[in-house]
DNA sequence: CCTACCGATCGGTAGG
DNA sequence: CCTACCGATCGGTAGG
């Protein structure tokens, strides 16, 4: 099927690579991408730092590679599962639980690792802050679009003000993102989920039927 | 009245403690305190690295004293000028509106130095840590009590739900502060206002009466 | 992928 | 407050 030479498994070389992207991740949604340094990270994963540089040609490089990865972590984590409810109501909620259950399950060690590039680079200049807008245009063009469809769909007031349910939703999403790495206190996630739903109920959002 | 020798005027040294905190408070909003060195603070305010060491004996100790500048700042500029209103509702409201004044102004280049604080140390463990929840369990008792005092005096619905209220109000101030910052558009203050003043009409709080 | 090395910068100190 | 220096670590490279 694939026009790759025919490899039984995975090489060295790839599960390293791996390795050293899971590590990178993880230390760097805990302290941040300037706070990582190669020789650390390539300590860390039990590489010489040479050996990083066998497989990323330079820090920036390797940082672009760990915001890619942990970019396919949250679709897999939150997007995808997501899509997957109908558009409109559903998937609006689905998108905020999903959201809270990966903070909840501690996906990232550091909490949401696009939460931690926001504060580490929302006041810089340079590739960094460009891309975490990028991330957060996205984020929140996303949940517009489905509130729209939601709206659309006769599942929210025709005259609810839909900016004003993103960005309710957008900062119970985040406050609880942080205060829960912060307090290690589950009761945030909770109370940002009761914070959601009032604001969807405000909007004229129904609670979601059960089957009996 | 003072005890101190007299002085005409600040000595020079005191004027330079007085410059390197000042500039160091500013970087650090926007670079962290991890992103903060020695070197880079002591040319940017143009004395000698040794000349900081004159002020300030380690880098913890300026880092202990950046932080306490910080907290002088948002006393003067968020706190203090809220207590001035009467305990209740006006103050509470007061509370919301002098910090999103005190993003909107730049009163630190890097958006509020407590914000920064949060995300850098929410998952470490260590001074930083334990200072910044300190400072977060102080913000929002101080919003605790100010809500509590309003229901008390009947300027808040008996029945309504403070901790939700006070948790709404946190979490749209927090956010407006990353994305004014981020985005550079004042836009996100007024959706804060917005969502602020929606949320304590929730709470049966009333706009304030201006006199005619 | 390793060892061995580069210049630059880190926090910090000695001596004045 | 300065110059001059310390060992450690930074990102990165040479050569194998």
């Amino acid at each position: 099927m694939t026009k790759k030479p025919a490899r039984a498994r995975r090489s060295d070389g790839e599960q390293t690579h791996a390795a050293i992207l899971d590590t990178a991740v993880r230390l760097a949604s805990i302290e941040g991408l300037g706070g990582l340094s190669i020789g650390r990270l390539a300590q860390e994963v039990g590489v010489s730092k040479s050996g990083l540089y066998a497989h990323f040609g330079s820090k920036q490089d390797l940082e672009m590679s760990i915001w890619a990865a942990a970019r396919e972590i949250f679709e897999r984590e939150v997007i995808e599962p997501a899509l997957a409810a109908p558009d409109g109501l559903a998937r609006f909620e689905q998108l905020c639980e999903r959201y809270l259950s990966y903070i909840e399950r501690r996906v990232f060690p550091g909490g949401c690792f696009f939460a931690g590039m926001l504060a580490e680079f929302d006041a810089r200049t340079g590739r960094g802050h460009d891309e975490i807008a990028d991330d957060q245009r996205e984020w929140n063009a996303l949940l517009d679009a489905t509130a729209a469809a939601a709206q659309a769909a006769g599942e929210l007031d025709p005259t609810a003000d839909l900016r004003q349910l993103v960005f309710d939703v957008a900062a119970a999403i985040q406050l609880a993102n942080y205060y829960f790495v912060l307090f290690g206190n589950a009761g945030v996630i909770d109370q940002a989920r009761s914070s959601i739903r009032a604001a969807i109920s405000r909007s004229g959002g129904h609670p979601p039927h059960h089957a009996p």
